[in-house]
DNA sequence: CAGCTGGTGTGCAAAAAAGGCACGTGTTTT
DNA sequence: AAAACACGTGCCTTTTTTGCACACCAGCTG
């Protein structure tokens, strides 16, 4: 059975009026008239079937049920006034946040103006380097990176799962149809990663058998492979999350519907950092942004 | 400056809202329409400008704040259950009153009735001897008995402090006027009490210098000299708490408006027993009774 | 893929609650 | 004795809340 609470707005005003040992004084402080005050502490006296005041020589007096009601609503008042005002306290501070400058420039700085409108009062400093911060040592408050899914990320938030798919400068690969036949794409320049077996993977998903020696090459900076592609400079293998811009600027086309699954991007939050508003705000954002970004 | 609280009722329904994890249920917790859910939580999103629920895959979802917030406000709501449903609850038990015989018969057993229309669920067992029971070793959960004013009563509840007035049968003493001249009655039979220097004290009081030899008789027992003066064996000397009766009938009448103060009846109650919820309701009625036996 | 189900948002009109005002009563102060 | 204070109440107005019907969206089903 649900739990039976009074009418919420007849227990403020018997608190307020039990608080100030008065009705009218009530009245003053709730903005209503005495008789608001009055109906409202008859009422609950009438729905709890007890007598909470009393007419006493001048006024009213709190019966010894009363006082002992009022003793324990007024705490529980207070309680909620202040759970509400710091509900309502906007998210405020500086935080520190270790982004990959790939994931930094295509995605989130992009989308940042977004969160600037929403907390203005919140200042991320974007530590963009490729080295991986050690978050819960409390280095950085956040940390938005790259993990292979062996990695144990049970813990963090996940950011984007998408696979990997191949796009190259238009042009640069002739096919027909919604995806180029591996055999075609083992003859051209492939641009690799940090991840050696990437390429490899990707040809077997493909359902290449034997995958024969590639042709790689590997600039060991994300930010330059997608230079390197842009600049017909070869056949690139990423996540869509990071070529989104280019891919709309017609720079970058998708050879092919198929993609293999790495890992993917997952938020990464200290402990005791997000016990701060503003973490736990741009956490929630960031998480927001990334809706339709996962499976 | 008042503390500021939300919107109670819109409070409630996003705390169900928040609990269920849904409008809809929410709305049926409260017997109303889902609607009345959905714009109290945007009513309550919109004046603490906080979103507290967003739009999920099916239904909706609390926000982290919105968690974070019905996380502090559940309990309370919990709270002002369980203290609404103790108030709520009726006084039942039995109680052991130790009261003087007099007053007992006097002045408490002809109110009991309104007690226990009051309190059906409430037993008194009045142990009506002459002697002082010790209510904090918790002999009795409560005593009414008179005190001289010597003794320490500061926290007790005075129920009476009237003073003693002379009262006869009808025709035991002649005078005229609304108060009989201390002389005269100084001649009558004068019934006494416990207290040795209750009728010197108003003869004092009445203006007599020099007290004469009385003539006292004293039969020890306060409603052993209220029959005395009804069967015209002498003058009474009582507080109008326990002759009321007999004054109404016409039985004893009062002599003169000159009264002397002794003390008065206090209502003492053991610290232990005063938490139960009868014994409060008790002493409040016995208070409550007493209303205009006091200055 | 059409249709269905479960869950939420919204315009509109009805219902209910709350509120204000004016007046009455009883008490205290001047 | 009059004025001030404090509360209760009837009557009417204003505001809030609610329900209903419908729209919409997402997933599920056949």
């Amino acid at each position: 059975m649900p739990r039976s609470l009074p009418p919420l707005n007849a227990l403020r005003a018997f608190e307020t009026a039990a608080r100030l040992q008065s009705f009218t004084r009530a009245a003053e402080e709730l903005n209503v008239s005495h008789s608001a005050i009055s109906r409202h502490v008859r009422g609950l006296e009438k729905r709890l079937d007890v007598q909470l005041f009393k007419v006493a020589q001048r006024g009213v007096t709190l019966t010894e049920l009363g006082r002992w009601y009022a003793a324990q609503i007024t705490p529980l008042m207070d309680q909620i006034a202040i759970a509400t005002e710091q509900v309502t306290e906007k998210p405020k501070g500086v935080i520190t946040l270790s982004v990959e400058p790939s994931l930094a420039q295509k995605w989130l700085v992009p989308r940042l103006g977004d969160f600037y409108e929403q907390f203005p009062d919140v200042e991320i400093v974007i530590s963009s380097t490729a080295e991986v911060m050690d978050v819960n040592a409390h280095a950085v408050d956040m940390a938005l990176r790259y993990c292979q899914d062996s990695t144990d990320v049970s813990a963090f938030d996940q950011v984007s799962n998408r696979p990997f798919h191949p796009y190259a400068a238009p042009g640069v690969v002739v096919f027909e149809g919604d995806r180029v036949a591996p055999e075609v794409l083992a003859e051209h320049w492939l641009i690799g990663d940090y991840i050696p077996e990437l390429w490899p993977s990707w040809f077997q998903e493909a359902g290449l058998e034997n995958v024969p020696k590639l042709k790689l090459t590997t600039p060991m900076q994300t930010l330059l492979t997608i230079e390197y592609a842009v600049a017909k400079q070869g056949v690139l293998l990423l996540s869509s999350d990071l070529v989104a811009s280019e891919v709309r600027d017609g720079k970058l086309v998708l050879l092919s519907d198929v993609g293999v699954h790495m890992g993917g991007y997952y938020l990464v939050t200290n402990e005791i950092a997000a016990r701060r508003k503003p973490v736990r705000a741009l956490r929630e954002w960031v998480l927001l942004q990334s809706e339709g970004l996962r499976d």
